[in-house]
DNA sequence: CGGCAAACTTAGAGTCGGCTAACTCAGGGG
DNA sequence: CCCCTGAGTTAGCCGACTCTAAGTTTGCCG
């Protein structure tokens, strides 16, 4: 046997690790925003339909299935044919946990001077990427913002 | 022909906007920090090879020989077989302006008191993101929190 | 009740971004 | 000069996410 291939590959050190995390938060974004939207849906609505999916995300019919159906292999959702869109416990605690996430960063970003529109759209965006202390220190600068005035 | 069946449908109005958008971002976003790895790499080493690649983004050869392929059908980069990667002038406009975003994001991430591994790995994720009105808000803010110092 | 429209599902396809496995090419040592 | 190694390429696969097209189901309205 060959024992001299011992292979390292092991230690890619720093830039690695930043892209494997960009790759794997890649993942759950649109699980995140799936059940953001169903929860939203839900509060507003009392239920939620595909059709609601569809409009929101503006992709077909076809598509919202596909993507329920993955949500449901990963228990996010649960849903029987023709019937509303309901979360799991599990659905319910990633719903909140994004929503908070993504209303701190568009209250930041707004608290920043930016625009309500463009907060809207740079906190889609930027929510499934801000760590938990990058959201702390948003809180903490939005603290110190508010109670110092400006200049 | 029943003319009747308008079909509105057009104006779905916001939501669907903000997620287009999103994913839209998602296709360039690869491309971005290729381009921006290659012009590392170049400033660096004076060559890109795709071996450097392999390491920077932790992925297979097969893999980066893949992406290079695509960012040359896009006209974002130059390579013969065996030769070393170059940015075509597209390519490198491209690197120079997500280099920017990425530098400033990254350093408005330290300047809210965030440690430098976060800031390194959060700026890496959210630079795709950043629209121009919220990177001027983040610059805006770095300059006036210099100038009048903590509280 | 019959039928239609809207909601939903299914089938089939395509692109992107990854992988493994197996091959080719380029450049030193022995 | 031959061969080995490391870089690069090719082929074939898979899963995520999207589409179009065609079929089902539901619910309402006449």
């Amino acid at each position: 046997m060959p024992t001299a291939t011992v292979k390292i590959a092991e230690d890619i050190s720093l830039p690695s690790k930043v892209h494997q995390r960009t790759r794997s938060d890649h993942a759950s974004e649109l699980a995140e925003d799936y059940v953001e939207a169903i929860a939203d849906a839900i509060a507003k609505k009392g239920v939620c339909r595909g059709v609601d999916l569809v409009h929101q995300f503006a992709v077909t019919h076809a598509t919202v299935n596909n993507t329920i159906q993955r949500l449901q292999r990963d228990g996010l959702v649960r849903t029987e044919p023709y019937q509303p869109i309901e979360l799991t416990a599990e659905g319910r605690r990633l719903a909140s946990r994004s929503r908070q996430r993504h209303e701190i960063v568009e209250s930041f970003l707004k608290f920043l001077g930016v625009s309500e529109q463009t907060a809207a759209i740079d906190s889609e965006g930027m929510e499934h990427h801000v760590s938990k202390e990058t959201l702390q220190a948003m809180k903490r600068a939005m603290r110190q913002g508010r109670s110092s005035g400006s200049r």
